[in-house]
DNA sequence: ATACTATATGGAGTGTACTCCAAGTCAAGA
DNA sequence: TCTTGACTTGGAGTACACTCCATATAGTAT
């Protein structure tokens, strides 16, 4: 697959795909003998990854360590699952404070619905 | 109040409350006859609901309208409200991916617990 | 009155994550 | 073969949300 097909696929811009790959958000990517980006099931599976991460607002930085361990092999299995839980726990705690915004913002437009914000902020 | 036990209320640093007031995500804080800021109930509640609305990542310019409308007088009574439903809807967008998100980590995670990660990314 | 700490303003600087651009190479159709 | 559009790299630029700094003034304790 070209990069516009996995751009156009997944919907993030080439530009994107490239800084990823520069920055090692995902492993290299196979190239033809001229040097074109050729992207293979395994490639758009970390893209497909990081984008899913990327959109729970898992930091670059987290994911690039975790691409990192993975390419140094099978004994880095414990760190990277490690890097993964602390991921998942940041995650869910956003998650908790998010749900709560959202019953206050729920709160809000309650208040509104019901012709009392003359006297609230 | 002075701006320091806000700060430290609310764990927002003074900086940014200032920083906060400047751009008009909050209202002008009262002060006292010398300029010094004198946080009063209601401009506590702003910061408060701010920072509950920047902590569920409700983008600062979406805020400032809100304030900006709330200004304006009883006549956008209306358009806060349609601005804090649309508001909430992309709240609850980002809730859902972010739960989908979660779920596959814990997918991976379960995947690392049972030594199946050998052939993955 | 002096010293010291807090607060004020305007403006510059920072970190994160892209996003764009210039200059050059590659590939597919007429 | 020529043209046109897609692809390459390295590096600069942008957007967002702070964060820091210099300089000046204010408030408090001795």
């Amino acid at each position: 697959m070209t990069i516009a097909e996995v751009s156009r696929k997944y919907e993030i811009s080439a530009d994107t795909l490239r800084y990823y790959e520069r920055i090692g958000l995902i492993p290299p990517v196979p190239r033809t003998r001229s040097g074109i980006r050729d992207y293979d099931e395994t490639s758009c599976g970390w893209v497909e990854l990081m984008k899913c991460m990327r959109a729970a607002g898992v930091q670059i930085e987290a994911l690039i360590e975790y691409v990192a361990l993975y390419r140094q092999g099978n004994q880095t299995l414990e760190a990277r699952k490690q890097l993964l839980m602390r991921q998942r726990d940041l995650l869910t705690s956003r998650i908790t404070d998010m749900q709560a915004s959202l019953e206050r913002l729920d709160r809000k437009i309650q208040l509104y619905e019901q012709g009392k914000m003359y006297v609230e902020e």
